[in-house]
DNA sequence: CCTCCACAGGAAGCGCAGGAGT
DNA sequence: ACTCCTGCGCTTCCTGTGGAGG
């Protein structure tokens, strides 16, 4: 009673400072353990500041291993530096998760050349000759093209896009690829890998030290002095590093640590709070699987989680005593009641054992061959998180 | 040792949807 | 707009495998 609610919300204690430079969409003006990469690129795009093409650059790297925060920075840099001495050079970039055709990104590419018009539902060939147009003019366009791996029809935009090289006579086009997904180069036209080729780089995945180092300084800007402890700053650095070296979790780690803290009322981040955070994610991470899953894998893995709350549990396995181990088979009787409960169809237990095999793929269970102890051969299924919370969630799943 | 059990997983084929070709 | 093709999810059929039990 008494005190407005929104007045209470705002003068809430506060573990942060600035919480936008721990977010994983800040890009911070220091990029450490990154110099070389950003002196590559810094030296592959000079030339346009001097009116010529910079090569085409292909950039690969695992997820939060900086490629994009690195370009950001360094065509920022670029930008800057054209904008104070009147330069033509442009760049800009596109996200091919949204804009995941040659039309969309072409779209996206005069819009940035001609800012004040509208271009939605024009021809092809008409945003083909405005971007031409553009460049006609002497101007350098730098497209940077993250997660390029999902652009359709990418062999026809970056054939179109080299094409336009050729008619023009002043000016430049060029491009920076991005993607963490190595393979996908070699489904593309030969012609195609060559052009978007002509200059590679590998972004490696940080290691645990150099990942302390990355949440120390972004700790500096972003949390209140000494509220987060050293050693919470190690722990996230090992979670991380565990996990493929990757920045972005390892930020996003502490971010939510900040939350805990804050919602809990408490000033001090430590090892508990990231814990709590891991183990937050973590869930997240299940039930975002759980819910991608076909409704059938559902169905066993509901057959799983129910077993193994219900079995009497313990089994005697090669001498050791196991805890919610179980058949292959009493499984698939469970799932053939599950389905018919819930009126879908049964599917044979051939298909189920392929069930099985994608759900230990995706780490949801583990499995072992049946050794002495067990008549037959079968499959010994155990599941790889905890039994009430995967039913749980399937349980939310198949009430859609 | 042989047979049976309780499966594992390969091969072939089927029906269907959605994209390419014309 | 039409067919044709291809990939996908699945079933059917089959052979293989390691231990239990007589």
């Amino acid at each position: 009673m008494g005190e407005n609610i929104f007045k209470k919300e705002l003068d809430r204690e506060t573990v942060f400072r600035d919480k936008d430079a721990i977010s994983p969409h800040f890009i911070p003006k220091e990029l450490p353990f990154r110099e070389k990469q950003i002196n590559e690129i810094t030296k592959n795009l000079a030339p346009a500041l001097k009116g010529k093409k910079p090569n085409n650059l292909f950039l690969y790297g695992k997820t939060g291993s900086g490629k994009t925060v690195v370009t950001k920075h360094v065509t920022g840099e670029l930008m800057d530096y054209a904008k104070k001495n009147k330069e033509g050079v442009k760049c800009f970039y596109v996200n091919c998760r949204n804009h995941n055709s040659k039309y969309k990104v072409m779209i996206k590419a005069v819009k940035e050349a001609f800012p004040e018009e509208n271009f939605l539902g024009y021809s092809a060939g008409f945003i083909h000759d405005k971007l031409i147009e553009f460049i006609n003019e002497g101007k350098q366009l730098v497209m940077v093209l993250d997660e390029i791996d999902k652009v359709k029809d990418l062999d026809e935009l970056i054939y179109s896009l080299s094409r336009s090289n050729d008619e023009v006579n002043k000016g430049g086009l060029s491009l920076i690829g991005i993607s963490n997904n190595l393979m996908f180069k070699d489904r593309l036209d030969p012609r195609t890998k060559s052009s978007l080729c002509e200059e590679e780089m590998v972004f490696p995945p940080y290691n645990a030290e150099e990942l302390r180092a990355i949440l120390k300084q972004r700790v500096e800007l972003a949390f209140k002095k000494g509220t987060v402890e050293e050693t919470a700053i190690n722990l996230t650095a090992a979670f991380a590093a565990q996990e493929s070296g990757d920045a972005r979790t390892a930020v996003m780690l502490l971010q939510r640590a900040g939350e805990f803290a804050d919602s809990k009322g408490v000033s001090i981040v430590g090892e508990k709070e990231v814990e709590e955070s891991k183990k937050k994610v973590e869930e997240e991470v299940i039930f975002n699987m759980i819910s991608t899953l076909p409704e059938q894998q559902q169905l066993v893995l509901k057959a799983i989680a129910d077993l193994s709350l219900h079995s009497k549990g313990i089994r005697r396995i090669t001498g050791r005593e196991e805890f919610g181990v179980l058949y292959s088979g009493e499984i698939y009787d469970r799932y053939k009641d599950f389905a018919k409960n819930y009126n879908l169809n049964v599917v044979s237990s051939r298909w189920y054992r392929q069930y099985i095999n994608e759900l230990e793929m995706y780490g949801l269970i583990v499995t072992t061959s049946s050794g002495k102890g067990i008549k037959g051969q079968t499959r010994l299924i155990k599941l790889g998180f905890d039994a009430k919370k995967i039913s749980n969630a399937i349980e939310k799943e198949l009430e859609r």
